[in-house]
This record gives C-alpha cells, sequence and structure tokens, in this order.
RNA sequence: GCGCCGGUAGCUUCAACUGGAUAGAGCGCCGGAUUUCGGCUCCGGAGGUUAUGGGUUCGACUCCUAUCCGGCGCACCA
C-alpha cells in the first residue's frame, strides 16, 4: 500500500477518460506522470506534475491545463479536498478526511507488513566472503550488514533470497595459512620456535587454532608437511570458519549457503564451465595484453586460455590459467557464477569492499556470457570505513599482523549500534565510525535517537494501560489532527516509498535516515508538551486526544518494521 | 597512464525520491524555551555561483563533454 502508486493510478486514469473534454490528443506521456512528496514549506499531502508533461506533448499552457485537471479531479476524487496551483503548474493536493482515515486504516491492517511491495524475484545475495584464514576484521563488517539488511529488505517485499558465502578456500593463501598452523602446531608439540616469515599468519589466533586442533586430535601426525596437508587443511578451515561464522552470529548475520571453493575444483564444474564458454567461443587459447600500469619485468607472453571479456566491455582479455596450468582465481569464480545462474537465481548480487573494485566488469562479463545476457549481476561495492575515537584516527597498537576485529569492534560498541551505524550512509562513500559518538545518549547518536523515540512512546503506552498490540482503528468522522500531527501523518505516508527507493536501488542507507527524521517529528511533537500543557498526551493517568493515540500506534509501527528490517533491536524501556 | 567512486553552507559530516518548484539535515556559531508522560530535549536565526568551463532543454546537483582535486583499483595473488 503506497498512497503515491495508488492516487496517481487514478488521477492518470480519470484525465484519460476525460481526454476530450481536456483537448488532449496525446496521452503516450502519461507515464511520465509523477505523484510525489511536495517540498515542505507548501504544507500539503501530495504532488504531482502532470500538467506540466501533458501540457508540453500537446501544446498548451500547463497553467491553463493545471487549471482544468484540478477541477476535473476535485469533483472526482473525495479522498482530496482541496488542491493548489503551484509554480509553473504543480498540483499540489490535500487529503480529506475521509481519504486520512481511510489511509490510516488499511496501515493499522497492515501493520507488521505496512509499507512493503509485492515482489517476486529470486535473488542470490553473496557478500562476506572473508578469506576463511582467521576471523574477520572491521573491513569485512560493513559489507556484512549492508548484504544482510539488503537481504531483509528483498525479503520483506516477498521475494525468494539466498544469503551465500563463497569460501576461498583454495589455492596459495590457504596453503599459507596451514602453513602458518602447521609451524604453530610444531612449536606446541616440538618447542620449535615460529619464525615470521614473508606469506605466513602472524596472528595470535593461528595459536589459538593450533591449541585446539591439538585438543582435539591427540593422534595427529604433523611430522611432514605435505604429507598432512589435506587433514591439517580440514581441522585448520573448520576451525577458521567457526571463528568467521561466530563473528557473524554475534553481529546478527546467519547466511544460507556456505559455498566451498575447493568443491567447485574437486567436483570438475570449472573444466565444465570453461569447455561450455569455449564451445561458444567466449574462450581461446591465447595470449594477454600486457599489464597496463608499469611493466612488470616478471611479465612474460605465454600461451593460456583466456577468456574475451573484452567483447563485453572489459578493456582487457582475462587469464583463466596460470603459467603451470591451473586455474585462476577468476576461473574458479565464473564456474562458481556459473552454478548460480544454473540455480535458476534470476537476480545475483555482490557485496564486494572498494579494493575489488577492478573485479566487476570481468565477472560482469562472465556472466553475461554464460547467462546470454539473461541474468543479471548487481555488483554493490563498500567504500571503507574508518574508525574514529577521542576525535583521532582508532589504530590497535597491538604487534605486527593483528588488525582491528569484529571482536575489538564488539567490545566497544554493541551489535545494534555497528548495524545502524554502518548502514547511516550510501555504500558510496566513505564512513566515519566514532566509537564515542555511539555511545552518547544524545541526538548525535541516530541509534539512541530512533531507540528512544520508541521507548517513549512504550511509556505512555505502559501509563494508560494500553497495548502496543491491540487493535486500533478510525470509527468515526471527527478525527481532526493539529499540524504536528498532519507532519507526522506525511512522513507516516512516505515509508512504503522509502522501502520502495531503498530496495529499487539496492540503496538500505535510507532506512536508518528516514527512521531518524520520523524520530525527529516524534520528539519534537513530544517537546511541544514541555512547552504547552496542551499537547501533552496524557491527563489523569489516561489519553486526552483520541488522536495522538493513533499517531503513536502509526509511528510505533513504522519504527518496529525499518529496525526490524535493520535488525536493530528496540526496547520498551531504556 | 587507464578504470571505478566521490567533490553540495565555516566543516576531514552528509541528503535531495532515478530531469522538477525557494537545494535540505547535522556539527559549529548567534539568540530563545524547559522544576517533564521519560533523563544531553525543543524552537528560531545567519550561512550556497552544487569543484570549474562548455553543452543538451521549458527546466540540470542530477544527463553529455573537457579540466582540476581526493580515495580505491589496475597479477598468472585471492
Amino acid at each position: 500500500m503506497n498512497i503515491f502508486e495508488h492516487y496517481l493510478h487514478i488521477i492518470t486514469k480519470l484525465v484519460s477518460d476525460n481526454k476530450h473534454d481536456l483537448k488532449l490528443t496525446n496521452l503516450k506521456d502519461l507515464k511520465n506522470v509523477n505523484l510525489e512528496v511536495p517540498p515542505n514549506h507548501f504544507n500539503f499531502d501530495l504532488s504531482t506534475n502532470i500538467s506540466l508533461v501533458l501540457a508540453k506533448s500537446n501544446n498548451l499552457k500547463p497553467n491553463d491545463l493545471a487549471a482544468e485537471l484540478k477541477d476535473l479531479i476535485l469533483n472526482n476524487i473525495t479522498h482530496f479536498y482541496k488542491i493548489d496551483i503551484a509554480g509553473p503548474g504543480f498540483l499540489n493536493i490535500k487529503l480529506s478526511k475521509e481519504g486520512m482515515i481511510s489511509n490510516i486504516n488499511k496501515i493499522f491492517e497492515k501493520k507488521e507488513i505496512y509499507g512493503s511491495k509485492k515482489s517476486d524475484g529470486f535473488y542470490n545475495i553473496e557478500f562476506v566472503s572473508a578469506n576463511p584464514t582467521g576471523p574477520m576484521h572491521v573491513g569485512h563488517c560493513r559489507g556484512a550488514i549492508f548484504g544482510d539488511v539488503l537481504s531483509n529488505l528483498l525479503l520483506f517485499n516477498g521475494n525468494r533470497v539466498v544469503k551465500e558465502y563463497y569460501i576461498n578456500d583454495y589455492g596459495n593463501q590457504i596453503h599459507n595459512f596451514v602453513k602458518s598452523v602447521y609451524l604453530r602446531l610444531r612449536e606446541i608439540k616440538f618447542n620449535e620456535k615460529f619464525v615470521i616469515k614473508e606469506n605466513l599468519y602472524p596472528g595470535e589466533y593461528i595459536k589459538e587454532i593450533a591449541k585446539n586442533i591439538i585438543k582435539k586430535n591427540k593422534e595427529l601426525n604433523i611430522d611432514n608437511f605435505d604429507k598432512s596437508f589435506e587433514i591439517l587443511k580440514k581441522l585448520s578451515l573448520e576451525n577458521s570458519m567457526s571463528l568467521i561464522k561466530n563473528d557473524l552470529k554475534q553481529l546478527g548475520i546467519v547466511h544460507d549457503n556456505f559455498f566451498s571453493e575447493t568443491e567447485l575444483v574437486e567436483k570438475n564444474l570449472v573444466k565444465r564451465t570453461v569447455n561450455q564458454l569455449q564451445s561458444e567461443n567466449y574462450v581461446e587459447d591465447g595470449y594477454l595484453d600486457p599489464p597496463k600500469g608499469e611493466l612488470s619485468e616478471n611479465w612474460k607472453k605465454t600461451k593460456r586460455l583466456i577468456f574475451k571479456s573484452k567483447l563485453f566491455g572489459d578493456d582487457t582479455d582475462r587469464a583463466l590459467q596460470k603459467n603451470d596450468g591451473t586455474w585462476t582465481y577468476f576461473a574458479n569464480d565464473v564456474a562458481y557464477h556459473a552454478d548460480k545462474i544454473n540455480r535458476k537465481f534470476k537476480n545475483l548480487i555482490n557485496i564486494l569492499g572498494a579494493d575489488h573494485t577492478g573485479y566487476i566488469t570481468r565477472i560482469s562479463a562472465a556472466v553475461s556470457a554464460l547467462s546470454k545476457n539473461k541474468v543479471k549481476l548487481n555488483c554493490k561495492v563498500c567504500q571503507l570505513v574508518k574508525l574514529y575515537k577521542n576525535g583521532k584516527p582508532f589504530k590497535m597498537s597491538k604487534r605486527a599482523g593483528d588488525f582491528i576485529s569484529v571482536q575489538d569492534l564488539l567490545n566497544e560498541v554493541n551489535k545494534d549500534s555497528i548495524r545502524f551505524m554502518m548502514l547511516n550512509r550510501s555504500n558510496d562513500v566513505e564512513l566515519d565510525f566514532d566509537f564515542d559518538k555511539i555511545k552518547e545518549k544524545t541526538k548525535d547518536n541516530p541509534v539512541f535517537y530512533v531507540q528512544y523515540a520508541y521507548a517513549r512512546i512504550n511509556s505512555i503506552i505502559r501509563t494508560i494501560k494500553r497495548n502496543l498490540d491491540d487493535k486500533i482503528s478510525i470509527n468515526d468522522n471527527s478525527f481532526s489532527p493539529n499540524d504536528y500531527e498532519e507532519k507526522i501523518l506525511r512522513k507516516i505516508f512516505e515509508w512504503p516509498k522509502v522501502i520502495e527507493s531503498a530496495s529499487y536501488k539496492f540503496e538500505p542507507h535510507k532506512i536508518p535516515f528516514y527512521l531518524y527524521e520520523l524520530s525527529t517529528l516524534f520528539h519534537s511533537y513530544w517537546s511541544k508538551g514541555n512547552e504547552d500543557k496542551n499537547f501533552r498526551f496524557i491527563e489523569n493517568g489516561k489519553i486526552k486526544r483520541k488522536e495522538s493515540l493513533i499517531f503513536l500506534y502509526l509511528i510505533a509501527i513504522v519504527i518496529k518494521n525499518g529496525m526490524k528490517i535493520l535488525g536493530v533491536s528496540l526496547h520498551e524501556k531504556m
């Protein structure tokens, strides 16, 4: 239920039914007509550019057409009671009491699904996919939360969504990781000193993993690295994945599916995918262009299988094989995406960190080639997070090899604050994450501010001995909102629009922004009661005006729906 | 050098509903309210050539183009 869509449909139908009277011969631009929120100072509920759009294609003066449309609309739509013509020919519309009541009652019926828009997409969202070589660090956090909330958003609209984690458990990094565990094991068992060398993982957590492995596998033979590699790999990965899953869990994130790169290779999916592309002439045995940047001395022109991603707008073709003939990371990833396509997803979304931007074109090219342009891959990039504490950049002064982990973050601030703040900015811009601000109980801390609004509402509801779950509706026409309530109502009506635009553009940050604005309106209304006793909600333990009760319920519904999508908890008391 | 992202008020903060009206918030600054249903809350004010030049049109922060500044990326790594 979106009143903008609803009335737009009614208005355009009305106009096209009356096109002769209006002397409209050309209605092809009707699809460009929109119904929006008018700028604040106009004090109207709806605004449409219909006369501007239609005047142009019909050679009429916008203001003349506007005058005729105004009468037509007012005479036919009982939910509207006043229309002004503004600026070059905008129609600003005010809802009638009947219109308000009808829409408010619909919200009370919808309740926890108010704002959702019925869709039937089938999405695969791949996010986090942190290398399984240790616990998660801050860099993963933003993308993790972004992916999770985007999933919630799409689910809210009724889509089917699979949240997926691609485990990069193959290749050199894993080899180095397992080697590090191996050396730590020997350190424990044979007292051999662990020497930090290039490519080895020095972090303390490796010791923990090693201890863990020993504890559970007393008989484990570690005389020879190559011989025990496979079993060690398995044990090490189990450990690191459980670290990661624990981090995710504490952030409130649960994936539906973990997809292993090793399995992909073992099941021969890479070879099959490459064959498929080869038969369609997208893969050939050839030579790569030299690298574009500084010429490296290591670069040699050698023949190998390459994917012709230039055909899909990439600036160079991409290698599928390394010098030694094994598959590149990219080749495996292409196979992985082929598998996603085979699983019949209609929409693929990858959430990436800023350092993977350069990868987007080639993997998108691969998806286009594999699906014959039928499946769309959307890559959303999360920019860097900069941590601040006491006004200064926050760095952990631990010894080399350690980094700021998700655990470090969770030791400072709770999951709710992290989630809200990580989303309180567009994914396209760098984000400053300020520890001090998040702990404040002030308006500066958006999480607190929104949660506080909800707690205040609950306080009132408690005082008058009602419950937010009570059924409520408007049953008579004496309903008469004041100025504050009209503003709040407009904001409430905007909610479905926020959801639509957030899900259409994959921009969940619009939700925290919106909730903050809604909370501002509420706190402002509340404070009016300090100034002027007439604006207090309660007198002698009873609600004074039934209108205010309606609005408290409306705000609570929307805050609740919004925070549920964000995965941030609310409290009745704080 | 090439590619991607960004450049909006004094600001190491950002919004602007996929081309609409007088470009909005926050911080800071100036002024005011408040012995409360629930606490650092509220109201008002000043502050702008949207990085710069050109173009597209009834209309541009938004699209095109050139330039400048900042970030990230440019492997046979993952």
